[in-house]
DNA sequence: TGTACTGTTATATTATTTGTATAACAATGC
DNA sequence: GCATTGTTATACAAATAATATAACAGTACA
């Protein structure tokens, strides 16, 4: 899988490596069993480093996304814990869904938003 | 209005200041006209810098949620584009809807959690 | 005119976060 | 034994966040 990295991105290098693999693996590049490239292999490929890779992969762990084994490496395995992420996708649906309300975007809008991206994951 | 500041959250003070204000002109606590507290009276209110309070107001300004009137301050005033909120929109819920599959929380949760939200909207 | 209030700007300081750098460790596979 | 894994420790530079003090130019009002 490709990892775009954007250097000129205020978000935070690591951040953009945990999306980057959530997106992947909501797009079945990556699947349940996949080993992630090491720490040291991704920092060199990507150019940044080992460290910055390393804490993606922490916060991955933390969130039940990856775990680790001592033979392979960080391997895709998902965790299935709703209600922590049922909370977070509230708590920025309420945002973003305010911002959206404040600039007149209607919710049919969305709706077909969602579904249009939905679509692109399994 | 009521603004909550948590200061345990790591959600940057100033952020925090415009998420909420956002939400409040969402749920129609504020109102095209309506004058925000000054930002030393409301960095007094809430206990932090002044300075705080000044760059919350000035993404809030750019960001077309409020003018600034010398003689009253900051106030309620929507700019209506669409397209940089649109950008912002798709971005965050690609992200938040990849979590979202990975953790097998179906489409349909996700569009009855839009409307429930949105509702309170106006 | 003087006083008090607006946002704005400038400068300095402290703390935290981010990313890098070098190095070592224990566990594993070959 | 050797190379590879993630992990941990320490140190450092840069950027960001928050505070502190101070001043400025408009505006409102008595």
């Amino acid at each position: 899988m490709i990892i775009e990295i954007d250097f000129n991105s205020d978000e935070a290098l690591y951040l953009q490596l945990c999306n980057q693999i959530i997106l992947g693996i909501a797009t079945s590049q990556f699947r349940e069993g996949d080993a992630l490239p090491s720490v040291r292999q991704l920092a060199d490929t990507i150019g940044i480093n080992m460290h910055t890779v390393n804490k993606a992969y922490t916060v991955l762990k933390q969130e039940g996304y990856v775990k680790v084994d001592r033979r392979r490496g960080a391997v895709i395995a998902l965790d299935m814990e709703r209600l922590q992420t049922l909370e977070e996708l509230k708590r920025e649906l309420r945002v973003i869904l305010a911002k959206s309300s404040c600039k007149n975007i209607p919710v049919s809008e969305i709706h077909g938003l969602i579904d249009e991206i939905y679509s692109e994951y399994t």
